[in-house]
DNA sequence: ATCGCCCCTATTGTATACAATTTGCCGCCG
DNA sequence: CGGCGGCAAATTGTATACAATAGGGGCGAT
């Protein structure tokens, strides 16, 4: 790892998530120089990488602020997700061997024990999630979309509404997957695409609900 | 414009797709820095860029290569750009205004000029087509698949061969594009997309035997 | 002769100093 | 009172020096 200029991307990208910035606010490339505890210069490429992911624009005079998400730019990640996201499983469908089914069930089925628990454990879900994910994209062997979506995936909006699932939702998700394995186990690649697209629409739309009630609650909280 | 940092990046591609060098060879910033004429910090910014293009890639040792550009590759880059290109073909449908449509008509007449007349303008058709193309994903609307597919559109494999074409395959491209235009003007959505598909995947085709036509011919010099 | 180790060199990574640009403020003039 | 000009502060851009790391070649041991 090149150590400096991965770790200031890191930490400038949980300071991001973490929700301590809002939209619009501005950032100098030495206040992150000081949160990353680099140099101006490891921090310069972490925010070309931030703005390239767009979790970071650029105003005009090249300054730095964080980036607004409307709700347009959600429809438009998940919009490019199915339709990406659904070549790579049918893709996968040909291509992944045996022993990767077998793990994406053990994967899934970690997924289905962290939500089935009297207290659901989240953020092992989404992180037994982004590797089932991960793990079909990259059966896809399409180093190109491989790189398009890592782009997409997880950001900022994404993780941040994430925990106001219900638990019903995360259970219909960990569903969606049992069947996604079942197409890849009856190597149907048309099935997996549509199962891919109807996961995540419906992901969409759980997260448009999720995000407007998070909005509230903000609306509400700053009205205090 | 930054200047040198945006410099660095047009002298390194221009190099890069001048054809001064092979697939493999390794590249040192310092070389880099002395061809852009400008020091090494604005060319690590640039060949940060060239290697998100997939021009330029690093080994483990984040030593800089020339990329090498399989079949594979090609096939890879002309699908993605069927589905996303497609997909901008279809929202453009429904939110280009007639006046932009005309400019479309304008821009693809100047096409057809640039290969009826006696001796065809390559370099004039490349362009018009490209802005062709941009102003259709620009219609989209959608800034992420801009991004994306600026990342696509002008890959180097792509114009290095495009001379390759013959006069009939542009003349071809340029009545597909009347079609697209007629399905802008019908505002038909699915025929937009089919038509983007057909015409892509055609492309894909004519490419790939050109290049095929080009490594022989290499092959041939070699061999001298 | 070959394998492995070590040192030297080539190359990339980081910090810092300085240059260029932009912004916002303040005073001046109409 | 409003707008214009210009100056000062803030911010980004570039160059350069130095640090860290990887690769290659030579030398010795077996």
């Amino acid at each position: 790892m090149s150590s400096a200029s991965d770790t200031a991307y890191e930490k400038i990208r949980a300071f991001l998530l973490g929700g301590e910035t809002h939209p619009g606010d501005q950032l100098t490339e030495e206040k992150l120089a000081d949160i990353a505890g680099v140099s101006r210069t490891p921090v310069r490429e972490a925010t070309r990488r931030l703005e390239a992911e767009m979790l970071l624009v650029r105003s005009a005079s090249k300054r730095i602020f964080v980036a607004d998400w409307s709700r347009e730019d959600i429809d438009e990640i998940f919009t490019l997700r199915q339709m990406l996201e659904g070549h790579a499983a049918e893709r996968a469908a040909h291509r992944l061997t045996p022993q990767a089914i077998e793990r994406l069930d053990r994967i899934n089925r970690e997924l289905h024990e962290a939500v089935t628990r009297d207290v659901p454990d989240i953020t092992r879900f989404l992180d037994a999630n982004r590797v089932f994910h991960e793990t079909i994209t990259e059966a896809a062997r399409s180093p190109r979309l491989a790189q398009i979506l890592a782009m997409l995936v997880d950001q900022p909006v994404v993780l941040r509404t994430a925990r106001s699932y219900t638990v019903e939702d995360l259970k219909q998700s960990a569903r969606d997957h049992d069947e996604l394995i079942a197409a890849f186990r009856a190597r149907d690649a048309d099935w997996a695409r549509a199962v891919m697209g109807s996961h995540l629409r419906r992901a969409f739309h759980t997260f448009a609900d999720a995000a407007k009630g998070a909005a509230n609650d903000e609306g509400a909280e700053a009205a205090e």
